[in-house]
DNA sequence: AGCACGCCGACT
DNA sequence: GTCGGCGTGCTC
């Protein structure tokens, strides 16, 4: 016997609850995941339509009691079947509940309120209604007496919500009362829409240039064959991307098909917001993190009647359900954000190329500088590869110095600004030049040690060192924790404790002292956390308030600022260091997109890198703006380490608030990985404390998985799953699996 | 969302 | 007692 999970399909429903079924005999060979089925639910056993989300053959629930599935709708493919089959999907490739596929997949997260709003409106005339209510205020029916008072009052029409919240008008009191033919409940559909978008001008429709259009020629040419690949469209800094995807979305819509288009968060600003709106105006919608639920579900909603044929959003925007999709292009295709942080941590690149394989859309990648995953792809022939090798309007590319911090040092320069870059930004304030100064390294990330003894100011919940803030508070960075700064250090009594400070407000508290006269914005976490702060720092920028901008990585992301003729980067080795395989690789890119900020403009730009190491071949890389250069060295070097995406990692990671606990359970865990393991071909390393140990009072354990083929180490996922499943002694930890 | 169930006040 | 309104909770 085979029993099916399924989810049934009321928009109220919460959905996190799934229903077992019995599958008939005749439909046991037919049936699928995420198909559309009829049932027989509640007490009426009304029929109603429900998504297949789980099939197994063992009843979880009373079998004599356990209804049976009627039919299967093969025909009725709807949307929502083909993102539950996808979440299915992500639920199998990348390991998590079905449950958590689901909701990264269904617009219907937690409790959507009034998703459409319903009013009720008096059905008789007012004196009418005031004799039935005088009628009932005699009799018991005291809510249905209030109802009709508060509608007269109101001049016969009330919210419905509002009714059922304020006078206990609930669905009894509302059903009686229509019966009866002396009310009426009007369904009307209100959209939360994400404001002022009124000062957008239609945005003038740019010629391709040649070489733009020789490259959407390309990508044409490899859509027209029936089993398209996805395209990666490998464009140096500047060379107009954003023109080609607008041509590209224009045809599709043209074809009466949808676009879905996905920027890293971090781009997402109002420059970007207003192309699109400018070329697309009302076809358009636009997603971001600001969204509320409400909101954000309004938007889908609107996909999913057709009013909108192009969304624009963040890793989320994924899942909109459009009907007819078309195209789904990724910008800034290498960006970390692409991956989500939680289970199913799903990568927004695969998961688009499987939405698409599913529905028969094309994909299209963009960057200046490609994750090696992806070029490795390109170059095994499974993506198809266009260049633009060309900056538009034939701008050249940035002059590129580096600067050896360590010769600084030697020639008695203790300043974070090199002669070099104090030079070049004099000439830019004399010139009338702006400058981009970039710190990448988050915020205002100093710590607090003692000089004496050198301990280092801890979060009590979290492994990580407090780093202190602006008005003199020490700060959690992950769990929010605060306490007041200490003037004496805990562990031996002495004075000497101070922040190590090195983030953007020091550089700028610098920049003031040498330079008085020129006007500095900074932008980081501190200044960005208020609602709007973030444009208004950039347009300020835009319209030349200011003569230097320093910031951290959110200033590097695909602004167009044409007066900027210097990009410096403080010190180029923070990201380099970090204990990641990819830091090189995310160095590199970061660079490269920094100096690709410079001379966007009619004047040539300069760019000066800062670093400890001059020699290392992501700096090389990026001074010559050369990726093939980069790219054949991380290969080398992957290959040599077993990294992805030469080979596959599995991070299986344990969360818990009993550390032995954890401890015991993961040691089990790697344990049975190696009784399992199909031979001496899987690396298994571990268990070891994650990144960072402990956030909010839960310590976190990993283990770190490589192997060569993909599917083995998936299979080991899914037996890890049935051994966590059937022990006990995992119940209180937390499993995630996280693939790279 | 719909439906049953159980509680409660008013009237026979 | 009994009847009907009204709130609550469950639906495989």
């Amino acid at each position: 016997m085979i029993y099916a999970d399924i989810i049934v399909d009321i928009s109220h429903e919460k959905v996190d609850r799934s229903f077992q079924y019995k599958v008939p005999k005749e439909l046991e060979a037919d049936i699928r995941m995420g198909m559309v089925v009829t049932i027989p639910f509640g007490n009426g056993n009304h029929e109603r339509k429900g998504y297949v989300i789980g099939l197994s053959d063992q009843a979880k629930f009373d079998i004599h009691k356990m209804k049976t599935i009627l039919s299967l709708c093969n025909d009725e493919e709807t949307t929502e079947s083909r993102l539950i089959a996808l979440a299915a999907w992500m639920r199998e490739y990348y390991g998590s509940t079905m449950i958590q596929a689901l909701k990264t997949v269904l617009p219907v997260q937690d409790k959507v309120k009034a998703k459409e709003k319903r009013t009720i409106c008096l059905a008789v005339d007012f004196e009418k209604a005031e004799e039935i209510a005088a009628e009932l205020e005699k009799g018991r029916c005291k809510a249905r007496a209030r109802l009709l008072r508060v509608l007269l009052r109101e001049k016969g029409r009330l919210d419905c919500t509002a009714a059922s919240r304020e006078l206990g008008a609930n669905a009894s009191v509302l059903r009686t009362l229509t019966d009866q033919g002396i009310i009426r409940i009007e369904h009307s559909q209100v959209y939360r829409m994400p404001g002022n978008l009124e000062e957008i001008l239609p945005e003038e429709r740019q010629e391709l240039s040649p070489i733009q259009q020789l490259a959407e020629e390309q990508i044409l040419e490899e859509w027209k064959k029936p089993d398209a690949r996805p395209v990666l469209l490998f464009g140096v800094t500047g060379s107009g991307k954003t023109q080609v995807y607008m041509s590209l979305i224009e045809q599709v819509i043209a074809e009466g098909k949808q676009v879905i288009v996905l920027i890293p968060e971090i781009a997402l600003t109002y420059q970007t917001v207003r192309r699109f709106y400018g070329r697309f105006g009302e076809k358009v919608s636009v997603l971001n993190s600001r969204l509320s639920q409400g909101e954000r579900y309004d938007q889908f909603k609107r996909a999913k009647r057709g009013e909108i044929q192009v969304m624009v959003g963040p890793r989320s925007a994924l899942f909109t359900p459009f009907s007819h999709l078309g195209l789904i292009i990724i910008d800034e295709e290498h960006e970390q954000t692409y991956k989500s942080e939680n289970s199913p941590r799903y990568h927004a690149r695969e998961t688009a190329v499987k939405r698409a394989s599913m529905e028969g859309a094309r994909v299209l990648l963009g960057s200046a500088t490609p994750s090696m995953e992806s070029y490795s792809r390109a170059m095994a022939g499974e993506y198809a590869l266009v260049k633009l090798e060309a900056r538009y309007g034939d701008r050249s590319l940035p002059d590129v110095s580096i600067v050896d911090l360590r010769e600084e040092l030697k020639a008695g320069n203790r300043s974070i600004l090199s002669r070099k870059l104090k030079t070049s930004i004099e000439e830019r304030l004399k010139l009338g030049e702006q400058t981009m100064l970039f710190l990448n390294r988050r915020g205002y990330a100093g710590f607090v040690s003692c000089r004496s003894c050198g301990h280092v100011m801890k979060c009590p919940h979290c492994d990580v060192s407090l780093s202190e803030h602006s008005n003199g508070r020490l700060v959690c960075h992950y769990c929010g924790y605060e306490q007041p700064r200490t003037e004496q250090c805990p562990e031996c009594g002495s004075p000497y404790i101070g922040g190590f400070k090195a983030g953007t407000q020091q550089v700028e508290q610098v920049l003031e002292k040498t330079f008085p006269k020129a006007r500095i914005l900074r932008m980081d976490y501190d200044t960005t956390r208020n609602k709007g702060s973030y444009e208004r720092i950039l347009s300020a920028f835009a319209g030349h308030e200011a003569d230097i901008l320093v910031g951290t990585q959110m200033i590097v992301k695909g602004h167009d600022f044409p007066k900027v003729t210097l990009v410096g980067v403080i010190a180029a080795d923070l990201s380099l260091n970090a204990s990641d395989y990819r830091c090189a690789e995310r160095t590199f890119q970061l660079l490269t997109q920094a100096v690709g900020r410079s001379g966007r403009g009619i004047r040539k730009g300069e760019a000066v890198i800062q670093t400890y190491h001059p020699e290392h071949y992501s700096i090389q890389a990026s001074k010559a703006q050369d990726y093939e250069a980069f790219y054949k060295e991380e290969k080398g070097y992957r290959i040599m380490m077993d990294y992805p995406p030469f080979a596959h990692m599995l991070s299986v990671l344990a969360f818990g608030e009993d550390e032995e606990l954890l401890e015991q359970g993961m040691s089990y865990i790697a344990k049975f990985i190696r009784r399992v393991s199909p031979g001496s071909s899987l690396h298994v390393i571990g268990p070891a404390d994650a990144a960072v140990g402990k956030v909010n009072d839960v310590y976190r354990k990993v283990i770190y998985l490589k192997h060569a083929d993909e599917k083995i180490l998936n299979s080991i996922k899914d037996k890890i799953e049935k051994y966590i499943e059937i022990n006990s002694g995992f119940r209180k930890l937390y499993i995630q699996f996280d693939f790279s």
